[in-house]
DNA sequence: TAGATTGTTAATCGATTAACAATC
DNA sequence: TAGATTGTTAATCGATTAACAATC
């Protein structure tokens, strides 16, 4: 196994962002054969499902380690199975909602964290009539008793739902009893230089705007297209 | 202006995706200074306010024409003009929204389509209880209706916000009916190769798996710099 | 064995950064 | 005018692709 650092309990090289991002790809994939039936799959085949050349995919998969055998190709489940270690689905880290408003009840309702290998351990809200009840078996408790909770259970990654004003406040919070990771919702900026968490941002407008651009760029060569003839 | 294909009503050249994803990013930013009553900006200060180069800052913005002026900078509220329109957020795409559920009521709720530039005409279900309803003003009708009204209204980007099991089923049809984009929730991979239509996913899993990696990443980094002392 | 396909090294391509003349 | 900062060209860096020996 290729490695320049030897890190903790994985090794580990350091490994571009694009590769990353296109981990979750493959791992999506690889289920979808598995639910197939499919038991056995080569960079080729690969590629052309997910629009890669077989190169790129079997250089990422070195980044990690040599997954596969010659003259066969991969294993879909072992595949499967390291790429999930790879994520740290493995790992059991638990997490908890910040705000059970619209965005916090789509997600206990429609999103699964136990198949990202999380724990959703609980939900916080202002909003009397939520705090004490349960949703989908997650309980939902004051936002006052936030900071108390995080002293008595480790979480790593806080799922931030709350309207925007709230935002930078609960951050604060949030650092200051350690949390290591937010899964931003809000549509504010919160990465900051030398900011001690990790921060992934979801911003919807982001992607609604790029998607925006692809359309225009497409109605404009049309309708140059059509211009010519 | 730089040119290497004139296209349509605005000048463009192949731009790559990373800058697409960036503009965005900039508009927010731009946005922000605007209201705190900045009104000029240099790539310089922007470059430091978003982690990247003033380089890279005027080679992006270039690749669309030239906004700044030598000397003083950029003029913040005609560059966000000039990157809103180059979004296409002047264009006044209407949206359809498939499937009112939770996350399509999260939407509908939170986010403001209108400040992209984006009106969401209606939504369709299938539940009989919202048929017939209105939500912030959006009328919620019958999925058996959206062909029909496909047909009756032009329509350019459709939110596909339906369980999993729905989302071929109702692509086809937004296909067939001329529909130029999706912005897909579902977890459903619909790109295909030679697809007439752009989609834009938003894969929660994805998102929250990366991070999932970089904490992982980053603990590894830690229990091994503990394990040296 | 012959054929297939890996992991990896080398070559290419594209994106980012640096440098600088132009100019406000 | 002098100072600042752009737009753009050239240099660098990194990511993707191609090629191929290793080997199942």
């Amino acid at each position: 196994m290729l490695r320049t650092e030897e890190y903790g309990k994985v090794k580990r090289i350091k490994v571009s962002n694009n590769v990353i991002r296109r981990l979750p790809r493959y791992l999506r994939k690889l289920d979808e054969l598995q639910e197939s039936g499919i038991n056995r799959v080569s960079s080729f085949e690969l590629g052309q499902q997910l629009g890669l050349t077989p190169s790129q995919i079997r250089q990422d998969f070195s980044c990690f380690g040599e997954f596969g055998q010659q003259g066969y190709g991969y294993n879909v489940a072992a595949l499967r199975e390291q790429i999930s270690v790879i994520l740290g689905m493995d790992r059991g880290y638990r997490a908890i909602l910040i705000g059970a408003g619209n965005i916090g009840h789509a997600l206990m309702d429609n999103f699964s964290f136990q198949q990202c290998g999380v724990e959703l351990a609980a939900a916080f809200d202002v909003k009397e009539s939520l705090i004490g009840t349960l949703f989908h078996g997650v309980p939902i408790l004051s936002m006052d008793s936030l900071e108390d909770y995080l002293k008595k259970n480790p979480v790593a990654i806080a799922v931030l739902a709350v309207p925007k004003e709230a935002a930078l406040n609960v951050t604060k919070t949030l650092i200051e009893n350690g949390i290591e990771a937010i899964w931003n919702f809000t549509n504010m900026e919160l990465t900051e230089p030398n900011s001690p968490i990790l921060v992934e941002n979801v911003h919807f407008s982001d992607s609604l705007l790029s998607l925006s651009y692809f359309v225009s760029e497409r109605m404009d060569e049309n309708a140059a297209r059509s211009a010519q003839e």
